[in-house]
RNA sequence: GCUCGGAUGGUGGAAUUGGUAGACACGUUGGACUUAAAAUCCAAUGGACAGUAAUGUCCGUGCGGGUUCAAGUCCCGCUCCGAGUACCA
C-alpha cells in the first residue's frame, strides 16, 4: 500500500479519541512533566497556520516526553471572553455565547486535524460559568486581601482590621493609596461604617477608585490610548474626552518588587524578561522636598497689594479655599441676608466670606471697614473666642457688628436698616487698587513641592524647577503676573492628547509661574516653571531641574535661558549635559570631588537628618485598570449598598452574565449591563432578580462593569490541573502534584500583559497559600509569528488628455480613461526591465487604438503610464513561483472581469510584501487546504522546518514538496507497494550509525527547541537509509518512535504495521548508544594558513607527531610547500592540521 | 532617542568550546522514465578565472579595523533591517 495521509490520519486521530490516549491522570507513579500552550481566543476567522506554530513545538515535546516516561500534562482551552465576539454582536444581534460557541467548534475540528496531543478532558473556557465562577472567587480573595511590607506578602484584610481596632494606621508598613490620612485607634473606633470601609478600600488588592480614562461620547465607549487619533476615536473620527469614572484597580504595585525578584528565577527569554522589567520601571532615587518662596522683588521691600487682599499671606493659601467653600455653602440666614446686601444693593460694595488677616468673615464694606457676622447657635459657646477676635479686628481699624440668625430670618429689614445706619456713620477708607506685587518678598509660604530624583547627588546643580501643568500647587503658586500666561499654556496642553503629548518630544515649551523654591542646601531660590515635559502621572509630577545633568532639562533651560552651573570637574557642558555617573562633581559644597555612587549615598543621608528628603525608590508601573465598560466578560460579584461595594458571598458564585436587549453602552452612558433587566441582587433571596424590586434595603443594583480580558487567563493554569472540580478551583492534591508549568510556549505579545498579570496573581494566590509556588512556569518559550505574504498586481495609470482638433473637443476621458484606468495589470517582472518599458508603451497604445482606430491619431492624446498602483490579491490564486491565474483573477471580482494583463499570454508576476496574516490582507493561509492536500504530518514538519522556532518568518510554500516527499521516502523504508518489507536481520554497522547518530542529534535538538534542524536530521537519516538499502527492524523500529513526536500518524501506522497493538505515544525512546559511532579514522582538513587544500584520512590513534610526520610526507603538502620548510604546524587530534608557511 | 534582536548562495536556513562555510530543503539547469503530463529517479548548482579534463588559483558570511596558526563565531568602530518602548526625572 502507498502512504495514504487523508486515511491514517482520519484513523489515528479517531484512535487517540476513542482510547483518550492523551488523557493525564492526576496520580501517577512517573514523573511529571507539564507542557502549556497559550490558549487561542476563539476568533470567528478560525486558525492560520500561524497558531499551530508553537502548538507544535510543544506537542513535540509533550509527545517527547511521554516516550521519556514523563506524566505529561498537556491541556488545551480557550480564552472565550473578548471583544470580537461582541462587537459582531452589536453589528448583528448575536449573542456572543453563540457566535463563541461555534468558533469553539471550528477550532477544535482544526486542532483535532492536525493531530494534537491535548489531554481535552480538562478543556477549560473563561465564558463558562463553571470557570468563571473561580475568577469572580479569587476577585472576592483579593478584595479580602491586603499587602503587608513588612513580611511582603498578602494577608486577611481581617488582619488589618484588627491592627486599626488597637493601634489605628499611625505603625502600618502596608502597600495603599497615597496620601491617607493617620488616625488612632479611638478614631477608627468612632468612625461609622461607611467611614471605616472607604478606609480599607484605600488598602485592599482590588478597589474602587476615580479612574480618568478616554471617554468618547459618541461610541459610549472607553477607548484605550491607542484607539485615539489626533484626539480623536480612530474609529469614526469622533471626539474623545477626559472623564473619571469610578473603576476596579488591582493594586499590582504592591508586587513591583516580587515581580522584579521573580525574573531571576524563571528562564524565561531575556527580551521578554527585559521588558516586564522596563515596565515595572524600578528607579532608586530620593524624594527631596524643596520650600515654596512668595516672588522674589526685584527691588525693595514688599508692598501690600490691592487693598481687597486683606488676608495674611502666609496663611492665606488655607483660608480662601475654605473661604471659597463657605461661600457656594452659605447658611440659610446667610444667603438671607446676602440677597439684600449683593451687588451694591445698599449703595455700597459688600464682600461676602472675605479673608481679614487670618479670619475668615461672613460679610465685609472695605471701603467703610464695617464688618457683618451672622451667628448660629454654635457660636454662643465661642463668645470668648468671638470677643477677642472683634478685639483684634477692632484694632486693625475694624467695626464689628453682629446679628442672630433668627434676627435676620425673623426681621430683615431691621437688620439691613441698622447695616444702612452703620454704613452712614463710618467714614470712608481708600482701597487700593490692584496690580502691585503681592506679597512680601523671600517668605516661606508653608508649601512643599516634592520632587523624586534618581540623581540626588546633582542638587547643587538645581537652577530651576518644572511641575507638570496638571500639578496640584500651581493654581496656587503662580503669581498673578503670569496668571493669564499660566492658565493659557494649561489650555493649550489639555487640548493636546497624552499621545500627541508623548509623540512630540522636539517641541520645548513651558511658563514661568512666578515663584521660587528654596534650595534645601545652598538657600539660592529656585524659579518655578511648569513644562509638558514633565509627567503628571510619574513620580511626584515635579522634577528638581539640573540642567548640567540632564538633557532635557538643558534643552529646557537653553530654550528658555535659564542658568546653567556646572557642577562636574573639568567637563564641558557647552553643547550638551553630562549624564555620565563617574563624572567628579564640583561646585557642590559637602559632596564636591565625590563621584554619584558616593554622593548619592551622603545626599540622602543629609536629607534624612533634615528631614526634607529621604532614599526613595520608585516605580513605573501603575496600579491596573481592571473595569471594562463591555459585555462579553466577567460579571462583578459586587453589588452596592448606600454606594459601597459589597462581595456577593462566595457560595453564591457564580453570578452569571445577564441577557440584554442590546450590547451596546445604553444611552445615559452605562456599561452594556445598564440594559439588563435582571441585575439585581435579592440578599434575603441570594439570587439576582429584576431591577424593579431594587429598594436598596434588602435588593441592591449589581456591578455594571465586567472584569477585562487578563482576568481569566491569569489562573488558567491552575484550572487545568483539575478542571472539573466545582467545590474548588483546583484541589490541593492536583495543586501539589502538578505543582508549575514546566514549558510555557506563546507569543511575545504578551508580555506586560498576560504574563505579567498572570505572575501578580499567581503571587497572590501563593501569599494565600492556595497554590504551592509563586512562580507558576519554569520555563517560557516565544515562538516567532508567521507573517503572510501578500501578493500584489500592478494597475497602471493611465491618463488620457483630451486633445482639441478643429475647435471640436473629443472627449477621450470617457471613451478611453475609464475603460482602461483602473484595469490595465502589468506583470512585476517586466516593471523592473526598462527595455520591456517601451513595450508596455507599445502595448498600451495598442490597446487604445485597437477599438476605437478609426478616431485616433497619435497626436489626438497623450499617454502617462508611469503610475503603478499595486492591488492587493488573495494568495490562493498565485502559486509559488509568484504567478497569478489570470483567469482566477478575472472571476474574483466583478470589477476585474475585463481587466487587462501585459503581457497576455506569458506569466503573470505579483509583487510580493510579507505583512501580518489578515483576513483584510487576503493573505491568510488556512492549514484546513494544508491538511487536506499533504496531510497534518507534513504541516507538522514543514512549520518546524521552516526555521528557528522563535524566529519570525514568512509563510512561503515552496518547501512543502520536499517534507512531503520526505515522509514519503520513509514510508517506503517500510513498504514496497501493498508489502511491508521490514526485516528481522541484525542492522549494518553504517546502518546503526545512521540511527544513532541521528537519535543523538535529535536529542541534542529537542533539548534545544532547535526543531527545524531535527526534521533535517531526519531527512538525512531517510536519505542514508534509502541508500544502504535498508529495511532492517532494528533499524526501523527506532526509527519510528523517533519521528512519533513530530509526525505522530505515519509513526502510529508503521509501528502498527510492524506489529504492535499499542499506540507508539509511550513507545520507549530509543537510547543512544555511543559505540556505534566510534571511529577509527578521521577524514582530516589540511589547511596552510589556515586555508583547506585537501582532506587526509588518518587513524585516530596517531599521536600528534605521527599526524604530523604523515602530512608532512603527503606529495599534495610537499607540492603546497614549493620544497619550503613549514614554520609551524598545528595538529589539534581529531579536528584538524594547520600548516604555517 | 533608548532597549533587545538580526544581517550567511537565487530562496528558507545549517555550521559544537574559534577548527573543512553553505548541512537539509526549495528553486533553477540538464538527463532518465513516459505518447504526453504529473509523479518518481539521477546529475549539476556561491562567484570569478585558468584548463580538453582530472584539477587548480583567487574572492566570498552587511561595512572598516583588530586578536589568532585559524574568525560566520571573539574584540573595537560603523551601516542597514526588525521588534519593543516612548520625555520615567
Amino acid at each position: 500500500m502507498s502512504y495514504n495521509h487523508r486515511q491514517i490520519e482520519a484513523n489515528w486521530q479517531k484512535y487517540w479519541a476513542d482510547n483518550q490516549t492523551f488523557k493525564a491522570e492526576n496520580i501517577s507513579t512517573k514523573p511529571k512533566y507539564y507542557v502549556l500552550d497559550m490558549f487561542p481566543y476563539p476568533s470567528g476567522a478560525g486558525l492560520h497556520v500561524g497558531h499551530p506554530l508553537g502548538y507544535i513545538a510543544s506537542d513535540i515535546y509533550a509527545r517527547y516526553k511521554r516516550h521519556k516516561g514523563f506524566n505529561v500534562l498537556h491541556p488545551q482551552g480557550y480564552d472565550s471572553f473578548g471583544l470580537p465576539a461582541e462587537q459582531y454582536a452589536i453589528q448583528t444581534g448575536q449573542h456572543p455565547a453563540k457566535t463563541t460557541h461555534e468558533n469553539i467548534k471550528t477550532y477544535r475540528r482544526q486542532l483535532d486535524q492536525i493531530g494534537f496531543s491535548f489531554d481535552w478532558s480538562r478543556e477549560v473556557r473563561t465564558s463558562s460559568p463553571d470557570y468563571y465562577k473561580w475568577t469572580q472567587w479569587i476577585f472576592i480573595q483579593l478584595f479580602e486581601s491586603y499587602y503587608c511590607n513588612d513580611v511582603q506578602k498578602a494577608k486577611s484584610i481581617v488582619d488589618l482590621i484588627d491592627i486599626f481596632v488597637n493601634k489605628g494606621n499611625v505603625d502600618v508598613h502596608v502597600s495603599s493609596d497615597e496620601n491617607i490620612d493617620i488616625f488612632s485607634a479611638g478614631e477608627w473606633n468612632n468612625f461609622s461604617e461607611k467611614e471605616q470601609q472607604v478606609i480599607l478600600a484605600k488598602y485592599r488588592l482590588t478597589y474602587l477608585s476615580e479612574t480618568e480614562v478616554n471617554w468618547c461620547p459618541q461610541l459610549g465607549t472607553v477607548l484605550a490610548n491607542d484607539e485615539i487619533v489626533n484626539g480623536v476615536s480612530e474609529r469614526g473620527g469622533y471626539p474623545v474626552v477626559r472623564k473619571k469614572m469610578k473603576q476596579w484597580s488591582m493594586r499590582i504595585t504592591a508586587y513591583a518588587q516580587r515581580l522584579l525578584d521573580g525574573l531571576n528565577t524563571i528562564d524565561w527569554p531575556q527580551p521578554l524578561k527585559d521588558s516586564q522589567t522596563n515596565w515595572i520601571g524600578r528607579s532608586e532615587g530620593a524624594m527631596v522636598e524643596f520650600k515654596v518662596l512668595s516672588p522674589a522683588l526685584s527691588k525693595g521691600k514688599g508692598v501690600r497689594d490691592a487693598g481687597y487682599l486683606t488676608g495674611n499671606p502666609e496663611i492665606a493659601h488655607l483660608l480662601l479655599e475654605k473661604a471659597r467653600e463657605m461661600r457656594s455653602n452659605p447658611t440659610q440666614a446667610e444667603a438671607f441676608l446676602w440677597k439684600q446686601l449683593k451687588s451694591k444693593k445698599l449703595g455700597i460694595k459688600i464682600r461676602q466670606q472675605h479673608l481679614i488677616e487670618e479670619f475668615i468673615v461672613d460679610f465685609v464694606c472695605l471701603s467703610k471697614k464695617l464688618i457683618i457676622e451672622v451667628d448660629g447657635a454654635i457660636h454662643d459657646s465661642q463668645v470668648e473666642k468671638d470677643t477677642e477676635r472683634t478685639k483684634l479686628l477692632e484694632n486693625k481699624g475694624y467695626k464689628v457688628i453682629r446679628f442672630q440668625n433668627e434676627e435676620v430670618i425673623g426681621n430683615i429689614d431691621k437688620v439691613v436698616s441698622e447695616i444702612e445706619n452703620e454704613l452712614k456713620n463710618r467714614k470712608e477708607f481708600k482701597v487700593l487698587p490692584s496690580g502691585k506685587p503681592a506679597l512680601p518678598s523671600g517668605r516661606d509660604l508653608g508649601w512643599e513641592i516634592e520632587v523624586f530624583t534618581t540623581r540626588p547627588d546633582t542638587i547643587f546643580g538645581v537652577s530651576f524647577m518644572t511641575l507638570a501643568p496638571e500639578h496640584e500647587l500651581v493654581s496656587q503658586i503662580v503669581t498673578n503676573e503670569q496668571k493669564d500666561a499660566v492658565k493659557n499654556y494649561i489650555e493649550a496642553t489639555a487640548k493636546r492628547s497624552e499621545r500627541d503629548r508623548m509623540a512630540d518630544v522636539k517641541t520645548i515649551s513651558g511658563v514661568f509661574t512666578g515663584a521660587y523654591a528654596l534650595h534645601p542646601f545652598s538657600g539660592k531660590q529656585i524659579p518655578i516653571w511648569i513644562g509638558d515635559y514633565v509627567l503628571a502621572g510619574y513620580g511626584t509630577g515635579a522634577v528638581m531641574a539640573v540642567p548640567c545633568g540632564d538633557q532635557r532639562d538643558y534643552d529646557f533651560a537653553k530654550h528658555f535661558n535659564i542658568e546653567i552651573p556646572n557642577i562636574f570637574q573639568d567637563i564641558d557642558i557647552s553643547e550638551q549635559a553630562c549624564e555620565d555617573k563617574s563624572a567628579i562633581i564640583a561646585n557642590s559644597d559637602f559632596i564636591s570631588g565625590m563621584t554619584a555612587k558616593k554622593a548619592i549615598k551622603r545626599i540622602i543621608f543629609e536629607l534624612e537628618q533634615k528631614g526634607i528628603g529621604e532614599g526613595k525608590i520608585n516605580y513605573r508601573i501603575r496600579d491596573a485598570v481592571f473595569s471594562r465598560q463591555r459585555y462579553w466578560g466577567e460579571p462583578f460579584p459586587v453589588y452596592y449598598k448606600n454606594g459601597m461595594p459589597q462581595m456577593i458571598d462566595v457560595e453564591h458564585l457564580p453570578i452569571k452574565l445577564p441577557e440584554v436587549e442590546k450590547y451596546l453602552p445604553t444611552e445615559d452612558g452605562k456599561p452594556p449591563l445598564g440594559n439588563a433587566t435582571n441585575w439585581a441582587w435579592d440578599m434575603d433571596k441570594a439570587e439576582v432578580v429584576s431591577n424593579q424590586l431594587i429598594d436598596n434595603e434588602t435588593i441592591f443594583p449589581l456591578e455594571l462593569n465586567t472584569m477585562p480580558g487578563w482576568a481569566g487567563s491569569s489562573w488558567y493554569f491552575n484550572r487545568y490541573m483539575d478542571a472539573g472540580n466545582t467545590d474548588e478551583f483546583a484541589s490541593k492534591e492536583a495543586l501539589n502534584y502538578w505543582q508549575d508549568v514546566d514549558l510555557y510556549i506563546g507569543g511575545s505579545e504578551h508580555a506586560t500583559g498576560h504574563l505579567l498579570y498572570s505572575r501578580f496573581w499567581q503571587k497572590f494566590l501563593f501569599d494565600k497559600g492556595l497554590v504551592p509556588v509563586d512562580e507558576y512556569a519554569k520555563k517560557l518559550i516565544n515562538q516567532g509569528m508567521i507573517t503572510g505574504r501578500s501578493a500584489f498586481v500592478n494597475r497602471l495609470i493611465i491618463n488620457v488628455t483630451d486633445k482639441v482638433e478643429l475647435g471640436k473637443t473629443i472627449n477621450l476621458k470617457t471613451l478611453y480613461q475609464i475603460r482602461f484606468e483602473n484595469n490595465v495589470y502589468i506583470s512585476s517582472d517586466i516593471l523592473t526591465i526598462p527595455l520591456k518599458r517601451r513595450r508596455i508603451r507599445k502595448l498600451i497604445e495598442f490597446l487604445v487604438k485597437k477599438d476605437e482606430k478609426e478616431y485616433l491619431n497619435e497626436d489626438q492624446y497623450s499617454l502617462n503610464y508611469n503610475n503603478i498602483e499595486p492591488v492587493r490579491v488573495p494568495t490562493s490564486i498565485v502559486n509559488t513561483s509568484d504567478e497569478i491565474d489570470i483567469e482566477e483573477f478575472k472571476k474574483w471580482q466583478i470589477e476585474f472581469k475585463d481587466a487587462i494583463s501585459i503581457p497576455e499570454e506569458e506569466a503573470f508576476k505579483v509583487s510580493r510584501e510579507v505583512e501580518k496574516m489578515s483576513k483584510s490582507k487576503y493573505n491568510v493561509v488556512n492549514p484546513d487546504d494544508i491538511c487536506e492536500k499533504y496531510g497534518a504530518d507534513t504541516l507538522r514538519l514543514y512549520e518546524m522546518f521552516l526555521g528557528p522556532l522563535e524566529q519570525a518568518k514568512p509563510w512561503n510554500m515552496a518547501g512543502i514538496s520536499g517534507v512531503s516527499s520526505f515522509l514519503k521516502k520513509l514510508w517506503k523504508l517500510y513498504f514496497n507497494n501493498e508489502d511491508l518489507i521490514v526485516v528481522d536481520e541484525k542492522g549494518t554497522k553504517e546502518e546503526l550509525k545512521t540511527l544513532h547518530k541521528t537519535i543523538k542529534k535529535v536529542d541534542e535538538d529537542i533539548a534545544n527547541f532547535s526543531f527545524n534542524t531535527s526534521v533535517s536530521s531526519f531527512m538525512i537519516a531517510v536519505n542514508e537509509l534509502t541508500a544502504q538499502k535498508c529495511h532492517k527492524r532494528e533499524i526501523l523500529e527506532p526509527l519510528a518512535v523517533l519521528i512519533s513526536p513530530y509526525a505522530p500518524h505515519i509513526a502510529e501506522e508503521l509501528w502498527n504495521k510492524l506489529g504492535h497493538n499499542e499506540s507508539i505515544s509511550t513507545a520507549e525512546y530509543p537510547i543512544f548508544n555511543p559505540d556505534f559511532l566510534i571511529e577509527s579514522t578521521k577524514t582530516y582538513p589540511i589547511s596552510f594558513n589556515g586555508k583547506m587544500r585537501f582532506t587526509m584520512d588518518l587513524s585516530l590513534n596517531l599521536s600528534k607527531e605521527e599526524i604530523e610526520s604523515a602530512v608532512l610526507d603527503h606529495e599534495k603538502t610537499k607540492s603546497q610547500l614549493n620544497g619550503q620548510t613549514p614554520k609551524k604546524v598545528i595538529v589539534v587530534p581529531g579536528k584538524i592540521v594547520n600548516i604555517v608557511g
